[in-house]
DNA sequence: TGTACATCAGTGAACGCGCGTTCACTGATGTAC
DNA sequence: TGTACATCAGTGAACGCGCGTTCACTGATGTAC
């Protein structure tokens, strides 16, 4: 138990925070929800740890590199959402309409994460920048969204659904469909009349993909 | 009749600059052409016109103002990017193999503009803030992508290619599919490893949507 | 056990930057008389 | 025809802002002796 420390900064009862990495960011995250990449600001993350703006550079090397830690969190948060989906499923089917309710459950939870978390999707997908080709994030928590669509169409085919040789490279269009609805909704002008028919319209597009694969 | 020295073509050096908005917008387009919407700078923009930072304000409201209308022309060049597609198909085809080409060709400049003009292809499609629901831009120059992309898809019924009440809202699935992968390859990790192969890739993206509509 | 000390996560102040935008102005231009 | 004048597209200077980042520092902490 620490004791009370006479010259604190407000808000703080040690001159040591002990968690800061993690505060900052979780007010990254926080930013990036509301606003977006371009909200991810490293002072407004200081600010709401409640610590002097350059404390942040004994955690993190600069602005981009918060950054590109919050886009790991957003893409680890997709994962999850589609995971979810994934356990919504009832147990015991079939082995092929499993396969085929899997490639579903994973396209949905990808549309309702945009949709519902519109900041941290865009975070999570946004242009890296000029020079991208980081070989970032080695041990990241959790699997990769593209790998999660890649299991459900390995499970397609294994149950019959899918020619074996139409496999390879088909997360790629699969992920183009659903992640090109997403950005519509979000970005586009197509927001306003298309956000409510989500669910409707998610559903038909993936009816396409499923035929159409 | 007025003197000839009134109409004055670039690098005239005349007090009134006389068209000084089109000057601006130029170097609007041009900004975003190699930096996508955030590079629209009014400074910069009116730095490469020659003209001091206030003089925008005659001719622009805000910087707001200057991106929707540079949106606009990138809008306008998707959409030319398209038709020149459609105009290279061959003449005299029958209507049902020309429907099937001219939704591939619009696919197609479709893509093809989003890899070669990436920032203004990122531009026409950027968010376009907070508080969305412009309705702006009212005589705009030329035909929406989605209006030519909604022409084709009426062609392919016309020619009994795909049954009419699976029409409605068809563009939208269509245009996701394109505009995914788009997004992915200029935006995503992915622009490295598929970007060669993209118009390999494209045309599978596009047997999918036939197949799958 | 107490004490000295190295460590390093924080502080406080400042930097230079470029931005969008506002203000009061200037002076070339077209037009009315 | 010449001249006065209103118009308004430009200028020049300045504003406040918030940002990322650097510098020299301070002081709580854990540990070695």
């Amino acid at each position: 138990m620490p004791r009370a420390s006479t010259l604190s900064p407000p808000g703080r009862t040690t001159y040591r925070h002990g968690d800061l990495r993690r505060v900052l960011l979780e007010a990254g995250i926080e930013l990036a929800r509301g606003g977006g990449p371009d909200a991810v600001v490293l002072r407004e993350a200081t600010r709401r740890a409640g610590v002097a703006p350059n404390a942040a550079y004994r955690h993190f090397a600069s602005r981009q590199a918060l950054l590109q830690a919050v886009r790991g969190a957003a893409l680890s948060a997709v994962a999850q959402a589609m995971q979810a989906e994934l356990a919504a499923l009832p147990e015991g089917l079939p082995p092929d309409v499993f396969a085929r309710a899997s490639v579903r459950a994973v396209g949905t939870g990808y549309l309702k994460f945009a949709q519902s978390e519109t900041g941290l999707f865009r975070t999570a997908f946004a242009a890296t920048g000029p020079s991208e080709s980081d070989g970032s994030k080695p041990g990241d928590s959790g699997p990769h969204p593209f790998a999660l669509l890649g299991a459900a169409l390995d499970r397609l085919v294994t149950a019959g659904l899918m020619p074996p040789e139409r496999r390879p490279g088909a997360e790629l269009l699969a992920w183009s469909a659903v992640h090109g609805l997403a950005m519509l909704v979000i970005d586009g002008p197509l927001g306003a009349s298309v956000g409510p028919r989500m669910r409707e319209v998610g559903q038909r597009l993936l009816d396409m993909v499923e035929k159409g694969l």
